[in-house]
DNA sequence: AACTATTTATAAGA
DNA sequence: TTCTTATAAATAGTT
C-alpha cells in the first residue's frame, strides 16, 4: 500500500529502509495483537533490526511461555526426523534438544490420568524453561572474553556425556518406581 | 478493513472467529515476510490457535536461532526488573516464576567467574536430571493401574512444597555461593 | 513527523 | 469452504 507498489526485495536506500522498518514493524506488531484479541490466541513475534536491536510482542504472560510452548511443538511434533532447526552452532543446542525430544516421546503415552499428567507436564515446562534460561546465561559467560575455547569444548564434551548417561539410566529405569529427591545447602 | 469496523475484542461467534483467524494468520505471516525481505531483518512469528495448532513463520534459517538470540537478549538487556509476565493464572506457575527469577538473579552478577560457569552446569545437569525422573514418574503413572490418585496428589504436594523451598532458599541464598545437590533413588 | 494517494487486507455476503 | 466486493487500514512517497 503506497503510492507505488514495492517489490519484495531489499530496500537498496538507507534512510527508506529504515523508515519503512519503523512503520512496518510497528504494523506487524498491530497485526499480532488484533489477531490475538478477536480470535483468542496467543501470538508471539520477534523482530531483530540489522542494528542488532529486539523488538518483541507477546499476547501470553510470557514471552518465555510461548517460546516453551513452541519448542515443545516442535520436538514433540516432528519426531525422528529433521531435528537440525533445533541445533545451533553453539553444541549446547543439541543437548537440550535431544533431551526434549526424549522426554516428548514418553509423554505421548495415552491412557493418562489427566489432573497428574497435567501438572507434571507443568513442571517438566517449568524445569525445561529453566534450563534454557540456565543455557542462555551460560553461553553469555562463555563467550566473554575470558573464557576459553578450550573450556567450552571440554564442558560441552562433559555435558553430552553426562546427558548419555541419563537417557541411559532412564530407558533402563522405565518400570521401576522413582523418587527424587532435591537438596540445596547453602553455605 | 473490511464491510464494517470491528472492535478490537474476541469475537463470540464461532465460525466468524475461525474465518477471521485464517485470513490474519495468513496475513500477519505474509506481513512478516515481507518485512524480514524489504528491510532485511529477522523476524520470527509464532502462532498458536486455541484449538492446540501451532503456525509459524521464521525469517533465519531456523527458529531456534531466532529464539536463542531472543533469550540471550532478553537475558542480557533486561536486569533485575519485570517478572511479572512470568506468572500464569495456575497457581503452580508463580512457583515456577519465583524460581526463576531466583535463579535468575543469581546469574546475573556481574564478574562471573569460571568456577560460576562451572556451578551453572551443574544447575543446569541437576535440572535435566529432574526433567528426567519427572518423565519417568509420569511413565510410571501411565502404565501403572494400581498407582492412585492420593499417591499422585501427594508425590505432587511434595514435589511443589520442594520447589518452594529452593525458591525460599535461593532468596535467601542470593549472594552465597550456592551448591545444588541431586540424589535419586530408585527402588 | 505529517500528509495523502494508493495499495493491501479483510468483514460480510454469495 | 472459497470467491467476491465494499470498505477499512496500512503504507510509499512527499512535504
Amino acid at each position: 500500500m503506497g503510492r507505488k507498489k514495492l517489490e519484495m526485495k531489499r530496500i537498496e536506500e538507507n534512510s527508506a529502509r529504515m523508515v519503512c522498518f519503523s512503520k512496518r514493524r510497528n504494523g506487524l506488531i498491530k497485526k499480532a495483537k488484533e489477531l490475538s484479541a478477536l480470535c483468542d490466541v496467543d501470538v508471539a513475534a520477534v523482530i531483530f533490526s540489522n542494528r542488532g536491536k529486539l523488538y518483541e510482542y507477546c499476547s501470553a504472560d510470557s514471552m518465555a511461555q510461548v517460546l516453551q510452548e513452541y519448542q515443545s511443538r516442535v520436538e514433540s511434533d516432528k519426531d525422528g526426523c529433521d531435528t537440525e532447526g533445533l541445533y545451533s552452532k553453539n553444541g549446547d543446542y543439541l543437548t537440550y534438544g535431544e533431551l526434549l525430544k526424549t522426554v516428548g516421546s514418553e509423554l505421548k503415552e495415552p491412557r493418562v490420568d489427566q489432573l497428574s499428567v497435567a501438572e507434571l507436564g507443568l513442571m517438566q515446562k517449568q524445569l525445561e524453561t529453566a534450563i534454557m534460561e540456565i543455557r542462555s546465561t551460560k553461553t553469555k559467560f562463555m563467550t566473554d572474553a575470558q573464557s576459553s575455547l578450550q573450556e567450552k569444548e571440554k564442558m560441552l564434551e562433559e555435558e553430552k556425556k553426562h546427558l548419555n548417561e541419563i537417557v541411559e539410566d532412564n530407558n533402563c529405569a522405565k518400570k521401576k518406581k522413582v523418587v527424587v529427591d532435591l537438596n540445596i545447602a547453602t553455605e
